[in-house]
DNA sequence: CGTGATAAG
DNA sequence: CTTAACACG
């Protein structure tokens, strides 16, 4: 079972730079998407149509700003899954960041994680997320599910998911409190799949700044992101980085299981 | 002495389009811009150098609102046209619509006239607009100033002066209130110059809606003129519309006098 | 620097 | 439909 997830930075935006072709050729059987951006009925109706043929679709764009953040789950119809949308986590739902996908006895929580902002105006707002998503998950382990947690974390774990560490720890992505709260998934019992396998590889980036050409120097970050309840990790035939698929500032990232 | 007048939409937006091209092809002695929507100092500076190499420039941008209309008047450095800014209308002259230019005893009187807007809301403006600026010529006749007055007039005389008279009599730029205003100009001594030498041919427009192929269809309004005093009417010796200059959408219209 | 909303035409 | 400002990332 492959799963992806992918920053698009706008719906419209990306269906214009072959996203259906990249969809085809990668062939996911589920696929969060971030930063949607758009209501389901403004997507061309030829592309909803091809969409819904293969495809469970879960929309759950922004219902507090239009063009806004919102995110999307989509499940190959024969795998079964349920789509959910929302944590029950006030302010965060009305921005369509997060939906929890079931089949079996595992819980794909995917979606859009707050991004700490200029002059960290919405640190708070993240880490109260963070601390709300820590314990979905602790409760998720405790009734005895898996999880796989993924999505635009906003933010580069450790030093060498970024380029410029030093420049950045004041920065949103890259500050202590945002690092420290990133830990909390772990102490829920996940494991990071990337760096877990590839432990000291560095310029491993999904996200590059639009200026100045950092994605040609990979000056970037890894602030997208599998997670995994610990024991699901013998059961990963691949995750990686795909950093040649263009049309978003994010590039998709993917898992495979067993 | 060649006279052009163009609303060129955005000035940055038309050099991406060919304007300095067209500048060197067209080769106004004076040149009224209108909807330049942008500061002098935003203009590229090896575009201003040009410009000014060979042009007085007059650039007189809305203070009222970034990127909101403006106008410019660009004289041939040799002719010694003095500029001013402005018409001592309250409101008007906060948005740079209008520009006099004088030399000898001809004033050119240019710019931006108001757009009624939707629902008809800036009508009232408009048309106090048009009332000073009637009385304004007057003045000029009195002091025994000839007169042009000329650009983006933002209303269509007569019935044969738009593709689709009945369909827009409640609309801005035909309704009667702006039709009957229009009538001040020409009580005030003008003569529309292209009309008086054209009392008959339809299909002569300089403006044409970006919306679903207007232009292509000459589905379009003459809004943009050229208004002389009387008797510079044998001194005219040509007045056109180049219907052919794309870039925006209005087309340039000129006025020769000998 | 790019996406999308918005105001204005 | 297009320009430009703006918010957000």
């Amino acid at each position: 079972m492959r799963f992806y997830s992918w920053n698009v930075n706008g719906f419209r935006s990306v269906l214009k730079k072959g996203f259906m072709d990249w969809l085809e050729e990668a062939d996911p059987d589920v696929l969060s998407l971030q930063e949607i951006r758009c209501e389901w009925e403004e997507v061309d109706l030829s592309i909803r149509h091809q969409l819904e043929s293969a495809y469970d679709i879960c929309w759950f764009p922004a219902t507090s700003k239009k063009g806004y953040a919102g995110s999307a789950t989509l499940s190959k119809k024969d795998l079964g899954f349920s789509h959910a949308k929302g944590l029950g986590i006030e302010g965060c739902d009305a921005e369509g960041r997060m939906i929890v996908s079931r089949k079996d006895g595992l819980a794909f929580i995917a979606g859009y994680f707050p991004n700490a902002s200029q002059g960290l105006v919405r640190l708070p707002f993240k880490r109260q997320f963070a601390r709300d998503l820590a314990g979905i998950v602790a409760r998720h382990h405790a009734a005895g599910d898996l999880v796989i947690l993924t999505g635009d974390m906003n933010v580069a774990p450790e030093e060498i998911d970024l380029a410029r560490p030093k420049d950045n720890t004041k920065n949103p992505g890259f500050t202590p409190e945002e690092r420290e709260d990133f830990k909390l998934y772990l102490g829920a019992g996940l494991a990071d799949v990337l760096r877990e396998r590839n432990p000291d590889v560095p310029g491993l980036y999904t996200w590059w700044t639009a200026r100045g050409g950092a994605r040609e120097r990979n000056v970037g970050w890894r602030i997208d992101l599998f997670l995994a309840s610990r024991p699901l990790l013998d059961r990963v035939r691949d995750a990686r980085i795909h950093a040649e698929v263009l049309g978003s500032d994010h590039c998709p990232i993917s898992l495979e299981l067993a």
